[in-house]
DNA sequence: TGCCAGGCCCTCTTTAGGGCCTT
């Protein structure tokens, strides 16, 4: 797969619309199948966190007040990510965030998401649950630390990106995803699944490898 | 006082409701 970048916030609620901001941002550059790069930084945007979200995320008021500023961060998490392509788990959420916090600095979002819970609802749909600490153990992925910190939770939708891609290979004899594939995919009717894929141009036979 | 997210997806559906998932 082209590179991309798996990015998770931690924040101080579920919605910027309703004033939340971010807390802790992460971002890991994947390139085949490896991790190749890592941001992240705690930020202070001058907001305290309810007691219940620092119960969840270990993040305190006072980890956040010694932090650098936001707009520092986001400037740097943006340059970091350039133009690649970005993933997370439950895009819709982080997508809202990363949006917000970079419309404060007149910044825009300059590509497309593309969400590792949709995509394991498609893939692994035989999973009891699709949120990531339930995927990760029910992939036996490998622990990358305390949940619901940023860099720990991008680790493991990247561990996941990385399964997801393996099991396109080996259910589906998909290979090489493009980021623009995945999206494609996150979007397909469960039931047509197959058939899209089937019907895909870049679907590949297995390769046979010969010795030279 | 009472309200307070939103996109996806399933079903007892589409003139709707409710669970999942993110913090």
């Amino acid at each position: 797969m082209e590179r991309v970048v798996v990015i998770d916030f931690e924040t101080t609620g579920l919605s910027p619309a309703q004033g939340d901001r971010a807390t802790e941002i992460a971002a890991v550059i994947v390139h085949n199948g490896s991790v190749l790069d890592r941001y992240q930084s705690l930020m202070n945007a001058g907001v305290s966190i309810p007691s219940h979200i620092q119960n969840l995320t270990g993040i305190s008021s006072a980890m956040v007040r010694a932090a650098p500023s936001a707009a520092r961060v986001m400037r740097e998490v943006f340059e970091f990510v350039g133009d690649l392509p970005l993933v997370a788990h439950n895009a819709s959420f982080d997508s809202k965030f990363w949006d917000a916090e970079l419309e404060r600095l007149g910044l825009h979002r300059r590509q497309a998401f593309a969400c590792s819970m949709l995509l394991s609802r498609r893939i692994l749909p035989q999973a009891p649950s699709h949120k990531l600490e339930a995927l990760a153990e029910f992939a036996g992925l490998p622990s990358k630390g305390r949940f619901h910190r940023a860099l720990a939770d991008a680790e493991m939708a990247a561990s996941l990106l990385l399964r997801l891609e393996e099991e396109l290979g080996r259910q589906f004899g998909v290979h090489d995803v493009s980021h623009a594939l995945l999206r494609r995919i996150q979007k397909a009717p469960k039931q047509e699944l197959r058939r899209i894929l089937d019907e895909l141009p870049e679907r590949t036979p297995p390769t046979i490898m010969s010795a030279r």
